[in-house]
DNA sequence: ATTGGCACTCAGATCCATTGAGTGCTAATA
DNA sequence: TATTAGCACTCAATGGATCTGAGTGCCAAT
């Protein structure tokens, strides 16, 4: 559709824009690429490329810029990314062979992922989804209160401290943790709902009162659970690049702050060919943050994808690095939380 | 030292500046307020305020500009702090009914007092200090994994997966397990290192090298604990005041997001006549801060402060209504807490 | 299809004059 | 002694006016 040296302008002009800020002359591109032609016939080039909606002239009479379709090509053409420096790749090993812990794992990786990217990182919590039930825990902390323990497979764990006002027994307590584990461990979060009521009203005696306090309890730990949950890093990173933000950056940190945003934005987002999926610029439904990309991959755990990690920075960003470093981190997390297994 | 009506420009200056911005000249401060003398008079107790460093006036001929030893001598002045509206109390009172779990109750007080302020809101948790073990637990999670929890007194939470590779017997456990409530149920996490360690070696047969696998673990989750903790909320509202900070936010961000500069801050603050503590601008050591405020509060649980709550904005920042807020939402934390006790 | 040439455009820099809020000082006044 | 009116002065901000140059679009020649 777009012939040869026309797309190779696109590209040239993308890069030369990322890396300048400034709007991309013909004579300019002449100069730092060998094309082989002239600035003349560039210009006919870029016509055709204005043609197409995928540069733009911010001035009738000044360099061009690439729109967010531009920007789509370019990333759509790009047919290898940038690898990881020797660096970087100690750098990812080095957290790896940390903790086993899922709360330390995603703090650590969304940390790592916006020092490695200079952008703000983004990791989500592995969801509901396909998660089941590894073990249920009640614990006691006082006389009047328990600690309740949810742990699903994907290694989340969650926990909720409930008042008994007239106290409890040890040994009910301890029934109760049998029957709940016996039922419902290996159960998928999403059978859990049907299955504690019966458990609630099948109980009797002393134990009943206990599991009708109980199980609602647990029940609004595996909505916790199935609730989406966001972790962010480097939010200054944005800041450090106001200028590639029209008015002022604060709405677009505020979008970023509104976790349910966001989440909606990632959970719509699926991998391309390279296991990574953009959303560039005005992509996203989100009008703050029509002037950002989202980078994302999805990482796995027992071989099914539980949840997404990316960056989200400025639409003239280093798409190339960009992708290679989420998918590297993706890759890792993965690894990662398939080791312990 | 510095006679009455002085000080009551000063004050006029402060107030105003705040609401507008823009450095206030001697006419419009008589015009605004009625101190029944005129503009020449004011301008005579202008040049005392310059004298004294109270103000400034960014350039030779325009008005003054309040400096941090002005605002210091403002908040000082402080008799009364503005009053929580009505709505406000509702907010902070519907919130507080909530849950009885620390980081439910950190993350929520956070959010409401960043929404409540329109600043960056900010809550230490507990930390060590006098805090001590309430319960230990071990829990199986499969064959070869345990999880170790350790429960503290000011309700923390905090627990580890750990790895066993040989695997291990469930009456092993169970033993160790009251071992260590035994021995350190109720004591202080400062002397939880030696007891285990006695422990760890007092153990013997096969529980000796659980013992062994275990009790460095329970040490580093102490360790953790006493490792700081910050929780942020509304980082965009420093971006929304972007005009007051000179160069760029960004580096303002930056420093914001380095919890171990934001905890040696606050952790030196002490309160002062209102039960809140100031660092106004340069008074805080950080360079990056030179133009922010920071507005913290203790709160308490069982009578003793263990950790602080508070606001960080730019030095221009409504410092009555923000030391109002950060005084009540201390108060309600420290109820919050002290409740389910 | 490519290119050199050329007239044209327009954002941004530079310079200059104007404006006006605000000052500091002085001499008069209470 | 404290206050005030009056006044000359300062200087940031504002708003043209002008200039400059990178870059364009188009045309005729190759």
């Amino acid at each position: 559709m777009i012939p040869d040296r026309p797309l190779e302008v696109l590209k040239a002009i993308v890069r030369d824009y990322i890396a300048s800020k400034e709007p991309v002359g013909s004579k300019s591109l002449v100069e730092r690429h060998s094309f082989g032609v002239s600035a003349a016939t560039i210009r006919n080039d870029m016509a055709i490329l204005e043609e197409e909606e995928l540069i733009v002239a911010p001035h009738t009479s000044s360099g061009r810029v690439p729109t967010d379709k531009g920007y789509r090509m370019f990333v759509d053409q790009l047919s290898e990314v940038k690898p990881l420096s020797a660096a970087e790749k100690v750098a990812i090993e080095g957290f790896l062979s940390k903790s086993s812990d899922l709360d330390e794992t995603l703090g650590q990786t969304v940390r790592l992922l916006s020092q490695l990217t200079n952008q703000v990182a983004l990791v989500q919590y592995p969801s509901l989804g396909r998660a089941s039930v590894r073990h249920i825990e009640i614990i006691s902390i006082d006389e009047k209160r328990l600690l309740l323990m949810l742990i699903t497979d994907s290694g989340r764990i969650q926990q909720h401290v409930l008042e008994i006002p007239g106290g409890y027994e040890a040994g009910d307590v301890e029934k109760l943790r049998n029957m709940l584990n016996e039922s419902l461990t290996g159960k998928g979060l999403a059978e859990v709902s049907a299955i504690a009521k019966t458990i609630a009203q099948k109980a009797t005696g002393r134990i009943k009162p206990l599991a009708e306090r109980v199980t609602p309890e647990l029940l609004a730990l595996v909505d916790a659970n199935s609730q989406e949950k966001i972790l962010l890093a480097g939010t200054s990173n944005l800041a450090r690049r106001e200028d590639d933000f029209p008015g002022s950056i604060s709405p677009v940190l505020e979008a970023i702050e509104e976790q349910v945003v966001l989440l909606k934005l990632i959970s719509e987002m699926q991998a391309d060919q390279h296991g990574v999926s953009l959303l560039i610029g005005r992509e996203n439904s989100v009008d703050a943050l029509s002037s950002t990309s989202v980078v994302v991959s999805g990482y796995e755990n027992q071989g099914s994808e539980i949840a997404k990690v990316g960056v989200i920075g400025p639409t003239r960003m280093d798409y190339s690095s960009n992708i290679g470093a989420v998918r590297a981190v993706a890759r890792y997390l993965t690894k990662s939380l398939g080791g312990p297994q």
